[in-house]
DNA sequence: TTAGGGTTAG
């Protein structure tokens, strides 16, 4: 009686609640033969991935009194095909050390993970494995094997699996054809491509988005007019391939013209205006989407971020978390609003992120360490950044550019000196950020030569140095009272020179009392920036102190006059003394 | 039940 009852219940989709009451009248009855049915309708009942769902099911797992390979296997092709490929394959492990025989089903699955996680040495075990149990000559598993070995790049073995397979099927040739394509071997690709007997759209795809990357974009429009049928993902090759060539307006004429616009559209149009700077093109895209994921929010907060926009990079990080929006913010998001954080200063919204870390149990990697880093070096904690950087697993350009620019701006100049050949050692080139955080070193303790030298070495390292470089130098020059050599290099300048190139040479004549030289800083900072009113005051002290206290009056009558205000300057190294 | 393409970061 109860195990028709029973039966018939589990015929039905359950929620996890329902499948924890179920589960207790399992047990209470004795008929744990059912658990593994009980498993597979919870499993299939869940739309979405659900973490309690996945918690519930390997809580059982662990408790059965016979493991089960059917319920086993069903784990591990839930937690694969929802991106949870770490726990896939943990659950395969325990089932291997429990005893049970994989079925092709949990190989394949495992593959998957092992392939899309690049774990290198899970998806040889699992070769072996297979090698061992005859599944060898299965097509789920031949060709998921494929995939494990294009993802890694192995293409010699991708195609001996290849080549093996009998009755190939339309998803192994794709599987063999992107990696060909992920290899940048667009004339093997093309080879397979032509030899296909069938295609479908995603073979295609493959095609378009190779050329589409290789920049070969008339190749890539050829085969998209060539199609029998697109979906979105063609539409969104020929757009991230035009982008990838700077020709942003055509990416923008072909996402105008797709009959359907995804995420991924949006996403993708919405950071290459965040790479060139039009954030009011990004924001107009994204106030489009009424339904906003993660990856959408990400897309914008980072736009934000890299374009100086700092608060309302915030303001958005601070929008998702309310509780009628509710998504839930991952590394990558954390990674940009900890950028925006360091840009403003605010070290507080910084800590508060940390909290938030630790309370929902997000692990910080190096790429968040670094952004950490960034953080606490420009709100002046500069022990703290150097912590953090000891602990990274690897110091890359990022973690040492954003180290040196820490101590750098701190007045650290020995510790930014050698970790700069810390780095060259390492047979890491420098960037141009990189040479703004030593020149700014060198400049801090009036290492003239030394800084010098290396603003000259910038070339050699194929960089061209940039406005704020020379600015940096000029200032440099200019406080050892080097003012004709500060002067001469602003006018060999291969670019024009913003204001603070000029400021930085007003500021030395100031310290050196030299008027004649002022008053070509003061009028080119004045053309440059016709409403600041910084300049001029500068230019009435340094009058003042060569006692042409005529010029100085009517320097600041004028600036009455014309009603600019002097606004008090501000820094994040202030606002961080005065959270102190 | 199992395998394939397109997006985001300091």
């Amino acid at each position: 009686m109860q195990l028709a009852r029973l039966t018939s219940l589990l015929e039905k989709s359950l929620t996890t609640d329902q499948a924890k009451q179920t589960h207790c009248q399992i047990v209470v009855s004795g008929l744990n033969d059912l658990e593994p049915l009980l498993i597979r309708q919870t499993l299939n009942s869940a739309a979405r991935y659900s973490p309690r769902t996945a918690r519930y099911v390997k809580a059982i797992l662990r408790r059965m009194q016979k493991p089960d390979v059917f319920a086993t296997s069903f784990t591990i092709r839930y937690l694969s095909q929802h991106g949870q490929f770490r726990e896939a394959l943990s659950v395969y492990e325990q089932m291997h050390s429990s005893g049970l025989f994989p079925n092709t089903f949990a190989v394949s699955s495992a593959l998957k993970a092992c392939a899309r996680i690049l774990c290198k040495i899970g998806g040889l075990m699992i070769h072996g494995q297979v090698q061992k149990c005859g599944f060898c000559k299965v097509v789920f598993v031949q060709t998921a094997l494929v995939d494990f070995y294009s993802k890694l790049g192995d293409m010699v073995i991708a195609r001996k699996v290849f080549d093996e397979i009998r009755g190939k099927n339309v998803v192994s040739w794709n599987s063999i054809l992107a990696g060909y394509v992920k290899y940048g071997d667009l004339a093997m690709a093309q080879s397979v491509f032509d030899e296909m007997p069938a295609k479908d759209v995603i073979s295609w795809n493959s095609m378009v988005s190779g050329y589409a990357r290789a920049k070969n974009m008339e190749q890539a429009y050829e085969l998209f007019r060539r199609m029998p049928q697109r979906n979105s993902a063609s539409w969104n090759a020929m757009i991230t391939g035009y982008i990838e060539c700077g020709k942003i307006e055509l990416a923008r004429s072909f996402f105008d013209a797709m009959p359907d616009r995804n995420n991924v559209s949006y996403i993708t149009m919405i950071s290459a205006y965040s790479k060139y700077g039009s954030v009011e093109s990004a924001k107009e895209l994204y106030d489009q989407m009424a339904e906003k994921d993660l990856l959408l929010y990400n897309a914008m907060i980072a736009c934000f971020a890299q374009n100086y926009r700092a608060k309302e990079a915030l303001q958005l990080f601070d929008e998702m978390l309310k509780p009628n929006v509710n998504v839930q913010p991952d590394k990558m998001t954390l990674a940009s609003a900890i950028s925006a954080c360091s840009q403003l200063g605010d070290s507080k919204y910084g800590t508060w992120i940390e909290t938030y870390m630790r309370e929902w149990g997000i692990g910080m990697d190096d790429h968040l360490a670094t952004s950490f880093i960034d953080l606490y070096a420009k709100c002046g904690n500069i022990d703290k950044a150097y912590e953090l950087f000891k602990s990274l697993q690897k110091r890359d350009l990022v973690a040492y550019t954003a180290m040196i620019l820490g101590y750098g701006i701190n007045g650290r100049a020995k510790e930014a000196i050698e970790l700069f050949e810390e780095m060259m050692d390492a047979d890491i080139i420098p960037n141009l950020v990189t040479f703004t955080g030593i020149l700014t070193a060198y400049n801090h303790v009036g290492l003239v030569e030394e800084g010098y030298r290396c603003f000259m070495s910038m070339q050699r390292h194929g960089l061209l140095p940039s406005q704020d470089h020379y600015a940096i130098v000029v200032d440099l020059l200019g406080r050892a009272g080097r003012l004709e050599e500060a002067h001469e290099l602003i006018k060999n300048m291969p670019m024009e020179p913003h204001a603070g190139v000029w400021g930085a040479l007003l500021l030395a004549c100031s310290l050196h009392n030299n008027v004649e030289l002022a008053e070509v800083a003061w009028k080119n900072c004045c053309e440059l920036e016709p409403d600041s009113s910084g300049y001029h005051s500068l230019l009435a002290n340094i009058y003042a102190s060569a006692g042409r206290w005529d010029d100085a009056k009517r320097l600041r009558r004028s600036v009455e006059e014309k009603g600019l205000v002097k606004i008090p300057g501000s820094s994040w190294m202030e606002c961080s003394e005065s959270q102190q």
